[in-house]
DNA sequence: GACCGTTGCCAACACTTGTTGGCAAACACT
DNA sequence: AGTGTTTGCCAACAAGTGTTGGCAACGGTC
């Protein structure tokens, strides 16, 4: 649809772009889907909201665009198996704590169907496939990824979403040496022990 | 401020009261707080969206009453010290498959602030107060909640928000064995192992 | 310098939201 | 029967939403 990406097209327009994007992160990460307005993301990117509609066509088109994420989940077959759950957590802590993109689409998911997708997709995508990196049982795949990113998500949500109290005072390494074992048995792991 | 309770007063408006307090945790929990509109509440009652606020007062109110929760907890004390993990697990389970307060609570603590803070409380204050109930060092008492905390509303969040495939597809029980040991270790372990 | 696409703002539309006031019917009580 | 209260609905308001079209200023190109 639009032109394709010629490496000599530095539109005057693409730090208006960036600026919308950066905005959009920030208030669907403090406000949630509904909550941020497009006029509060333009007025935040010193903009006029039309903008904001001629750039990303509609409050989804923007969503869809500031949701897009990427774990960068590292190559789980190079770590030793005994570490992998300290490695996983650490990862996402870290991950978290310096893009706001995820706590924007935690957020949205919770009341937007497009962005429930969304985080079906990253997870059963990307950490899905980085779970099969090694060689558990591929039946019990699935599962075990599902398991790990109920215990990052609820790490993610009761940190920084209801910002309970004790997991918001918690320094991240004490979280690493308390949900590493839990990733761990996730991962590697049978049910029951 | 209003009447106090005198048991010889079964309003004839307490059905409609009734009825207008489960449509808006239907529709609470369906669609969080800002998508849950009191005009499709009061359709769901087959009522005036006026009489809404009559009743509550306000869309806030109506939340405040909707989301009325007790986690009715067992009592920890007597539960044997081994199953403190699995007794736990299928209590918030089986509490959550029969009652959707605690999910329509989940979903609005992402966008509204309110709902995030009777979140706080009910998990600070009932939760912490079980994990108080036997005798681990008390200076860790909060922690071991959060963490808690943070695994059984990443389960919910999970298996009732995004639903994630295999957290839905996954019994109860095979969810017990596999979760069961993290929170006996939140309750009762160490960090690190 | 004339041309044309780009960038931006203003004003407005159509719609939905929570919320309010008034009025009719149903009820309770004497 | 006649009273005051309760229950309910209707219509409307003010505010805020996503979204659109038009129009001025700017940019580069011939």
């Amino acid at each position: 649809m639009t032109a394709p990406a010629q490496p000599t097209s530095p539109r005057r327009s693409d730090a208006t772009r960036a600026a919308i994007l950066r905005a959009a992160r920030e208030r669907f990460a403090a406000d949630g889907y509904e909550r941020a307005t497009i006029r509060a993301i333009a007025a935040d990117a010193q903009i006029d909201p039309s903008m904001v509609m001629r750039y990303y066509g509609s409050k989804e088109g923007l969503f869809a665009a500031a949701a897009e994420f990427d774990l960068r989940l590292p190559d789980l077959a190079a770590v030793p198996p005994q570490q992998l759950g300290e490695t996983l957590v650490r990862h996402f802590l870290t991950r978290w704590e310096g893009d706001e993109t995820l706590v924007a689409l935690l957020r949205a998911a919770s009341t937007n169907p497009g962005a429930a997708e969304r985080m079906r997709g990253i997870f059963a995508d990307q950490l899905t496939a980085a779970v099969a990196t090694f060689g558990t049982d591929p039946a019990t795949t699935a599962r075990r990824a599902g398991l790990v990113a109920s215990q990052i998500l609820g790490l993610a949500y009761t940190r920084y979403v209801v910002r309970l109290p004790p997991m918001v005072d918690t320094t991240p390494e004490d979280l690493v040496s308390w949900v590493a074992p839990t990733l761990q048995r996730y991962l590697t792991g049978t049910p029951g022990s």
